[in-house]
DNA sequence: CATAACATGTAAATCGTTTTCATCACGTTT
DNA sequence: AAACGTGATGAAAACGATTTACATGTTATG
């Protein structure tokens, strides 16, 4: 590897650094003449300008760190191409960080901006990963910020997402539209504000219904295939069966699907099983998962214009924006059984 | 936020900048008091160290970038779980980048070498994103570098993978078990070495079972579901129908699956089916897939380990090596219809 | 022709660290 | 008492870019 200066750079082109400086950052300024002639020593040169020199002076990294609690579930998926490419054409790189659902890791990867590599930060999660006075302005305390899909308790930062009560409720009503009476629940963990959210919109369909809430058809799991089954099971020991499981996520869903299926039920026609995410999976899965499908590329996209926005100096509104859901009927649920 | 730099640090406690910077980077060289005395001041104004001020002076990023096709494919999980445990425990960050297979955004990371943001890559493709004098050697062109999982044509560099060619045949050698004989092929595309080396063992394991060649039962897909159920479409037209498919990933046998069991076929009574990965989603789709498990945490692990050997300054040896993988023997596959 | 206006280029300061080297205080050895 | 280590600290020079203020050269204007 090379490592040409500007300095180098601009001895061999015969003219100062500030010239070649000014090629990349403001090209303009510099006559077609030169302009040409320093171009081609950079092309020659193979020479790309030190970000580390760059960014000390200007004090901006280009970068924006997108803090995830698994990069690697499908739910994710269309939320990185969306802020992927929003960041690239804007001229912005994205570092990615996987945090496992740790608050160290958070932290950790927060720091990056304190530490001068990143400029804002895209949160996917239900906590500051900052220490907070709670007596001054938030603002204050934090760099440019927003929150995606997770739901953070605070109108003070700019937070994208669906409304996940609605979303849930409009679950519930489809199963209820389908002669469902006694309907489980496997929920997420109970700290996490979305599981909640569903929660809530679960229990108020029911109660429009005129439903008896039941809580022995509500089963916590951890938003992961493995404790759907789990959940599953637990529902299939209860005496008066539910005819149809709505999970708050697809995984869970897929899960519960499988250990149905396991344990010689047919889904839709024994049971039936809605999600709610809908990943690319749900599709594909046999049988196709009915789910509530989260716009996840709008999200993302609406997270990084925001955050972007924000580091251009401009004001947003800070607060909760909700985005379209729509149901998708497929083949995992079905009338009730009588 | 706040912006205090290390003056500031040393002027609140009465000390030197210098002795600022070795409270961090070589706190044994402070004595006890200062260093107390410092670390207080510290701690009360929340300072961190700018990294690219260090890094300007260092030459050294702490980071490295690994450049990944697509980071939401579950088969990437386990690579990049090991990653960044492996990269963390040894004081590196990662910076995850997505390429969407885009040769420009490939060398975008790896570009970021040049730029000082980082000191390695870890790659996950098949080909060197630079431009390479192949007339030179290559370890002066490149900077510390490991590939993983593709394979590149070129014994310079460290790569880690299972041996493809192996894995294809001990896959069709159980079909061939189950009394398989016409045994279709689903593959990537053909320029993806790996899928070339499994078609290898394909044509290789069936050489050896002294069946003849068909290149009907081959169908080109593109590692994903919907070319895999495309894929299926095409086989189930056949005049002579296979008994049995090779999928080369398990996004594609999925999807092959996904449209045997749309079209009314049973797998595996009918048809049996196979993939390649053991992502976590193959043991739950239905029937849950046998696949060939390639050791990803392993692969990940291996990586970053020889990465970060570089970067200490150690040798290593190039070359390809191999990993073990395993057969995953489950429901998808069962002994051939008459 | 003198002068203003503009285009172009330069020198030098600066960003926030790390690190070499020198200095200093102090106890030990001769 | 002189010489010598030793350990702790500070002063100052990098690192590689950007940018401000200024100097030059060129052209247009009165």
């Amino acid at each position: 590897m090379s490592k040409l200066g500007i300095k180098d750079i601009a001895a061999k082109a015969n003219v100062s650094p500030a010239t070649v400086s000014r090629v990349f950052s403001s090209p303009h300024l510099v006559s077609k003449k030169t302009l040409q002639k320093v171009q081609k020593v950079i092309d020659e040169a193979g020479y790309r300008p030190n970000r580390m020199g760059a960014s000390l002076r200007t004090r901006r990294s280009g970068n924006i760190v997108a803090i995830i609690p698994d990069i690697t579930k499908p739910v994710n998926a269309g939320i990185i191409r969306a802020i992927e490419q929003g960041a690239q054409s804007q001229g912005y790189s994205v570092l990615l960080g996987d945090t496992q659902g740790l608050e160290e890791r958070e932290r950790h990867y927060a720091d990056l901006v304190g530490q001068g590599q990143a400029d804002g930060i895209l949160l996917f999660g239900d906590r500051i990963p900052f220490d907070i006075d709670p007596s001054r302005p938030l603002k204050e305390q934090i760099p440019p910020l927003v929150n995606g899909n997770e739901r953070i308790d605070t109108d003070e930062i700019v937070q994208v997402a669906v409304d996940n009560v609605s979303a849930s409720q409009a679950a519930i009503e489809h199963l209820l539209s389908l002669g469902h009476r006694r309907i489980a629940a496997v929920t997420g963990p109970d700290n996490v504000p979305s599981s909640n959210e569903r929660l809530q919109g679960y229990t108020q369909a029911l109660a429009k219904a005129g439903i008896d809430f039941d809580d022995k058809l509500l089963v916590q799991a951890e938003y992961d295939v493995e404790t759907g089954m789990r959940a599953a099971n637990k529902l299939l020991l209860l005496k008066d069966r539910p005819t149809a499981v709505f999970c708050f996520n697809d995984d869970m869903a897929i899960g519960v699907m499988k250990l149905l299926q396991q344990q010689g039920f047919n889904v839709p026609a024994d049971v039936s099983v809605m999600g709610f995410d809908d990943i690319h999976y749900a599709e594909f899965v046999t049988p196709s998962l009915t789910t509530v499908h989260q716009p996840l590329e709008e999200i993302g996209k609406a997270c990084i214009n925001s955050l972007i926005k924000q580091l251009n100096g401009q004001e947003v509104e800070a607060g909760r924006r909700f985005l379209p859901f729509t149901l998708k009927i497929r083949d995992s649920t079905g009338p009730a059984p009588k």
